[in-house]
DNA sequence: CTGTTAGCGCATTCAA
DNA sequence: TTGAATGCGCTAACAG
């Protein structure tokens, strides 16, 4: 029972051929009644686990999906990843995965090794996709892949996303309607997110559309919730009265660097992010945010990437929607901010459309 | 290029057998240099990449190391989970992870699956070690395997984890020292966990210590940070001044039930729990916790897993350390609260020994 | 130093 | 309905 009963092993046991072993296994072929019940003893008796390993270099295939993301410590990518898991699971596949770290040389790294386990599919959270090397790469792939969280692009493989553009404008427009003029974009890196990059160019289609002039991504070495963000060169004369954060991960950051510095949110200062992670609703004041299912997005990505595999063809674009969060983080603009500010071109009244009703939902 | 090459492939263009390729592959045998280099040039010519399955099949072990833990969106097993996979990484395998959900059967489901991979060694959290047959099963485990975060028990594998007992006995000092008299613990399910029992029991000897008389564990239906924690029951007569929450996420959760019955923390009552995610430094008032290195946990396992696998002994048990980090939600008891209770033995007297300077560090 | 050969555990023709 | 034989890609003796 220790060393694992092989094939052979059943056949013997109950008197037949592995391949009828192999037969009632996967229903592969006719068995008698009769047989297919002293192979079930058998194997039972065994304690027989077929090896993944063999049916796989039979099938050259295996029944593993890989599966990389860029960190497992932002919650959004590890809800994504559980629901990989659990749809694959559900498929009868097991889930290898690889970080990438935000580097794009692990990345490449990371898939190569994955390769090595001939995975039936792969889905990919890439860090930068407008680099020509990675969009190389990737198209160079011998294995069906899929994108998620991704922005899709000409010749990208089937991608399971969001409406991050979209999204950035929302977003932009309830920080316009709360009154705020002076509104910051704070990101990592921006270079290795084609995300928030996309969530920056809605937010800057809002911005622009009230007449606005957007100001550049203000950029933070912040990779994790390793600490506050430092903001020192972004609340200089010309405080912000928003901040929109790339992600709600970075958000908490923002916060957290603005208590630093002596600010309060939202007091002095409105935040809010993108994502939706669980977190924030449960933190005082609640996160204002652009919230998406992550784990149906997970879920979707292996369902695409398992029909890929199977069949060869999926859908090629498949976004999720996504919905605005209030919460206590964002704020009507204080009065002086409105005030002090030298409108650009043609500053339309900003209702406040969505006032907030207290806390976060 | 695209449908991979073979070891023959290679073999063919480099004008060798096969066992050539394979060995200067893996540098498991002479090989004069321009045959080398004859053999380099042509793996780099087919892009071949060896497949790890025939290579598995080859010596019946794979390089890759199965994980299971409860659930992948508590941010602390993602941290470890995020350590394990780098130090996998680092020593040249893959990982594989699945999820029980907090549920013993689909534990067993879990490991069987990964089993079917025949990874060179397992690591698991356990939902609830102390369940017989559990213990049992993991018994008769056919690979190595190695607990994380577990607590270690009479025939266990090698297991690495912290001192959940004297850290629950540590937070409950705490609370005692900021005056708290009446301290309740949460928990989710406490028969799902073996580490909320462990820091339950030292919790218990510290209330003890000090003449006060442990509550039961006021159990929750929290699983994830999906929701405010539901203390309707707990906050009745005899409110607590104080609560322990079994671990951080939780603690969250509390938080968000006590504000969502009108209290304030830690104005009315104070809040604790154990981890240290990350995210507890960056919401105001600082989550108060008793933190360890969940990274360094993974790490860990995974080296000794690896050790196993390879050496086929390692370390028994390996405990990392410990602090406690102070933080806002833990404040000294309210006045009345220390007045309206009737010492249950002997009420020595609780010095605030360790006065908090303000928010987390 | 290099090539030949024999499996590893399984799925799958092709015969019977 | 069943069995025998073949091969998946690779490693590891064993010869040469």
């Amino acid at each position: 029972v220790s060393a694992s009963a092989t094939i052979r092993d059943v056949a013997q046991h109950a008197g037949c051929s592995i391949a009828t072993v192999s037969r009632v296994m996967n229903a592969s072929g006719p068995v008698s009644i009769e047989m297919r019940d002293r192979v079930l003893a058998a194997i039972a008796h065994t304690g027989f686990r077929p090896s993944e390993i063999g049916r796989q270099l039979a099938l050259r295939q295996s029944r593993n999906i890989g599966v990389v993301v860029p960190s497992l410590t932002n919650p959004v990518f590890a809800t994504c990843l559980a629901g990989v898991q659990q749809a694959a699971r559900q498929d009868g596949h097991n889930t290898i995965i690889a970080q990438s770290d935000y580097n794009p040389d692990r990345e490449r790294a990371a898939i190569t090794s994955l390769l090595a386990e001939r995975p039936a599919a792969l889905i990919l959270t890439l860090c930068n996709p407008s680099d020509p090397q990675t969009r190389a790469f990737v198209a160079s792939l011998p294995v069906p892949a899929v994108l998620m969280f991704n922005e899709p692009y000409a010749g990208s493989p089937p991608t399971v996303s969001v409406h991050n553009h979209e999204a950035g404008h929302r977003l932009a427009r309830s920080l316009l309607d709360h009154g705020h003029q002076r509104i910051a974009f704070v990101s990592g890196s921006m270079a290795q997110s084609d995300r928030a990059s996309a969530r920056y160019q809605g937010f800057c289609a809002a911005l622009s559309a009230a007449g606005l002039v957007p100001q550049p991504v203000y950029e933070v070495n912040f990779m994790e919730a390793d600490d506050a963000a430092d903001l020192s060169g972004l609340l200089t004369s010309q405080r912000p009265s928003g901040i929109v954060a790339s992600n709600d991960l970075l958000a908490l950051g923002v916060i957290a660097g603005l208590r630093r510095l002596g600010l309060q949110v939202p007091a002095d200062v409105s935040v809010a992010g993108f994502d939706g992670i669980r977190i924030g609703r449960l933190i005082e004041p609640g996160l204002a945010t652009i919230e998406w299912h992550a784990h149906a997005l997970g879920v979707s990505a292996a369902a695409m990437a398992l029909e890929l595999a199977h069949s060869g063809t999926t859908t090629r674009v498949l976004r999720l929607d996504h919905q605005f969060r209030p919460g206590g983080t964002l704020a009507a603009a204080p009065v002086e901010a409105i005030c002090d500010v030298e409108p650009r071109i043609s500053s339309t009244s900003n209702p406040i459309n969505e006032p907030l009703s207290g806390v976060s939902s």
